[in-house]
DNA sequence: GAGGGGATTCTTTTT
DNA sequence: GAATCCCCTC
């Protein structure tokens, strides 16, 4: 969309104007404030002014103080973008939350240590509660405590044996715990409950010696680190995770008058973006400093920027927001500079929160909404549409999938996707969450093992196929310092001249000229490939040992080998065109004129053609959507807190305000005999193309 | 036909 | 890691 031949009245101008001055007002009165807006309205933008009006307003003092604002956001892309746009400037700080905490408790080890043995030891009661009291416990408890002893003897002198075993079927693992069967009958009756409580136990006794050691002051305990690249607690080990990290700062600063003073005192202006996706105890938090600060008088201002209805993620505050901060001078925006007055209506009724959205413009291009019930065949449809929109290469149709599976597969390459899905170390290994990082991430340090390798091989055919690409781009640096240009272009030719229809062509095309006494070429595979990598073969046996071999299990090793082995061959019997289809996905360079994301990743996002495929079920919710639509324009907001129906709604609502001016929704479940609450929203239903 | 146990099957997103 | 389906036993 072109917005800037849109006509803007001088009525609005003014009105938006007034918007930001409300803002300005709680600056100049000393007062935090919540701006809140609907999709398109220009929050981030507003942010930015705000950030720029505290500069123009305060600079000079923060500057004398030594004080900075703060500008929290909840993801990395969020920060680097608002710092792009900010520009260079020392006086705000603009990082994700968990950065900031880190940043400003991590000092505070003392602290930290006494809050982390706490957390320990609540954690053993409440494991040792569970123990006592859940079903699943139920044949351990019958055990006496001397026998529960010896269990946690025999089980902990078998501790590698028995992860090496855990994920085995329930044959296999007694057959490698025959003594623990026969000293304890009943125990091994049901595997899965008898790992719950193994674990249960082996839980207890790291966390026991934890303590023990943190009392000791043993020098590896005397710590407590936060790494942002994992997201698992491993308190015995002194680590945290992501929502740990919150929790302990939460409590540090509700007990810390001292830290509360500190923070005020060297952030006076706290921004937060997207409010309503962060973290209660964040809010909480803020809230805390908040009063501490008008108490000890101290400017300690807090401005929120969001849309409760925004929400999408689980963890978020959402609507419990207005509860845990209050006293917040409330700054509402109602233009939309988004979207058509048809989409803004519709946006309008799937809210039910009173804020009512208008179009900004006097007027808008031709637009159009449907929504069509009925079962339909993806690709006809969107061929249909493709031509009733004039879809091309510079006027793109976007598609929404609930799911990431059905994502790739609408992409072009589910053969990948499944490959991976139905591997061992994901499916066997239960590792189903890994799948979506591990596969579809946009950021490569994200890539599994496996997948990382696969696109650096790909990348590099990539880009030798494109002229634009520099040689350094396909070349180590090193290189290109001593050899001459000449060389290097033959080179160059040679690598490009590697063909191949499939990926087990291509690769063993790529080592049928290695080590063939050019130097330079072998150097090059090195480096794209991998040094341990010399042959077909190799990879294969590469991906085999990281997906299917991991767990060196020698049983049978005929049968299973053999079907593992089959699996990764039809892997790279894949036509390179599908290989291809992955990178671009991955690379986000699709060339195609469709491109497909989940509902989720469109957050933020904007695009001019949107088709919306939407079924009932979502996950383990089987009346995820049909139970939303039967009450959609349903305006009682407060009985839906905290339930299914509120985040369906929300979704949708995120959803169908990223379509600018042509937006279908295609239902593909029955709707029911309860059409009315759909038709008030949508119009028309419609079940022919 | 009730209940126990095993195997299989599911979503999204971020730090 | 919970829900659900399926199979088995009593």
């Amino acid at each position: 969309m072109n917005y800037e031949s849109l006509h803007i009245s001088p009525e609005n101008i003014a009105r938006e104007k007034q918007v930001f001055e409300d803002i300005s007002k709680c600056i100049s009165n000393k007062k935090s404030w919540v701006f809140d807006a609907g999709a398109g309205a220009g929050k981030t933008y507003a942010l930015i002014q705000t950030l720029k009006l505290i500069i123009d307003l305060t600079g000079r003092d923060l500057k004398k103080h030594n004080q900075k604002i703060l500008c929290i956001t909840y993801t990395n892309v969020a920060a680097d973008e608002i710092k792009e746009r900010l520009g260079a400037t020392t006086l705000i700080d603009v990082s994700t939350i968990h950065d900031c905490v880190w940043n400003i408790i991590a000092s505070h080890q003392k602290q930290l240590i006494e809050i982390h043995r706490e957390k320990l030891l609540h954690e053993v009661d409440g494991i040792k509660r569970s123990l006592e009291t859940e079903k699943w416990a139920e044949k351990y408890r019958i055990l006496s405590g001397e026998e529960q002893s010896l269990l946690l003897e025999i089980m902990d002198s078998k501790k590698l044996i028995y992860y090496k075993h855990k994920r085995d079927n329930a044959t296999d693992f007694r057959a490698e715990f025959t003594d623990i069967n026969e000293r304890f009958p009943k125990l091994l009756s049901n595997v899965k409950n008898f790992n719950k409580v193994i674990d249960c136990l082996f839980r207890i006794k790291n966390y026991d010696e934890t303590i023990a050691k943190m009392d000791d002051s043993d020098r590896m305990f005397t710590k407590v680190k936060y790494d942002a690249r994992f997201n698992d607690d491993r308190l015995e080990k002194m680590r945290i995770s992501h929502d740990t990290l919150l929790e302990y700062t939460q409590k540090l600063v509700s007990m810390n008058d001292m830290l509360k003073q500190i923070i005020c005192d060297q952030y006076p202006f706290v921004l937060v973006d997207e409010y309503q996706d962060t973290n209660p105890l964040v809010i909480q938090m803020l809230s805390s400093v908040d009063k501490y600060a008008k108490k000890i008088a101290h400017t300690f201002l807090v401005g929120y920027y969001g849309d409760v209805k925004q929400n999408i993620y689980d963890k978020g505050v959402g609507s419990n927001f207005r509860s845990i901060h209050k006293g917040l001078e409330r700054v509402e925006k109602v233009f939309n500079r988004r979207c058509s007055p048809e989409i803004i209506s519709i946006a309008n009724k799937i809210r039910n929160d009173g804020l009512v959205q208008e179009s900004i413009y006097e007027e808008f291009p031709d637009s159009s909404v449907s929504l069509y019930n009925m079962e339909v065949d993806r690709q006809n449809f969107i061929t249909a549409y493709t031509k009733k929109w004039n879809i091309n290469n510079k006027n793109k149709l976007h598609c929404f999938e609930l799911t990431n599976e059905r994502v790739a597969e609408q992409s072009g390459f589910p053969e990948i996707y499944n490959f991976f899905k139905n591997s061992k170390w994901y499916k066997i290994g239960k590792r189903y969450d890994f799948l979506r990082d591990h596969v579809l991430s946009l950021d490569k340090n994200k890539l599994g093992v496996v997948q990382k390798l696969l696109f650096r091989i790909l990348d590099f055919r990539y880009k030798l196929g494109h002229d634009a690409t520099m040689l350094v781009d396909v070349f180590r640096e090193k290189y290109l310092k001593d050899v001459n240009i000449l060389t290097l272009r033959k080179l160059l030719e040679k690598i490009q001249n590697i063909s191949g229809e499939t990926f087990e062509e291509y690769v063993t095309n790529i080592f049928n000229a290695y080590r063939k006494g050019d130097d330079k070429y072998d150097k090059c595979i090195d480096y794209v490939v991998a040094e341990e990598i010399k042959s077909y073969q190799e990879l294969k046996q590469f991906v085999l040992n990281k997906l299917f071999y991991f767990s060196e299990n020698e049983e049978d090793p005929d049968e299973d080998n053999q079907e593992s082995e089959e699996e990764v061959d039809n892997l790279f019997k894949i036509s390179m065109n599908t290989f291809e289809l992955w990178h671009d996905f991955i690379t986000d360079t699709c060339i195609g004129e469709v491109i497909y994301h989940t509902y989720h990743s469109t957050k933020g996002r904007e695009f001019d053609n949107v088709i919306i495929f939407m079924n009932s079920r979502f996950g383990r919710r089987k009346e995820y959507f049909s139970n939303l639509l039967k009450v959609l324009p349903d305006k009682n907001e407060k009985q839906e807190v905290g339930t299914d129906l509120e985040s369906a709604r929300n979704l949708l609502y995120v959803a169908v305000t990223r379509a600018t001016k042509n937006l279908c929704i295609v239902y593909l479940d029955d709707l029911g005999e309860d059409i009315q609450p759909v038709q008030t929203v949508f119009g028309e239903i419609k079940s022919k193309l």
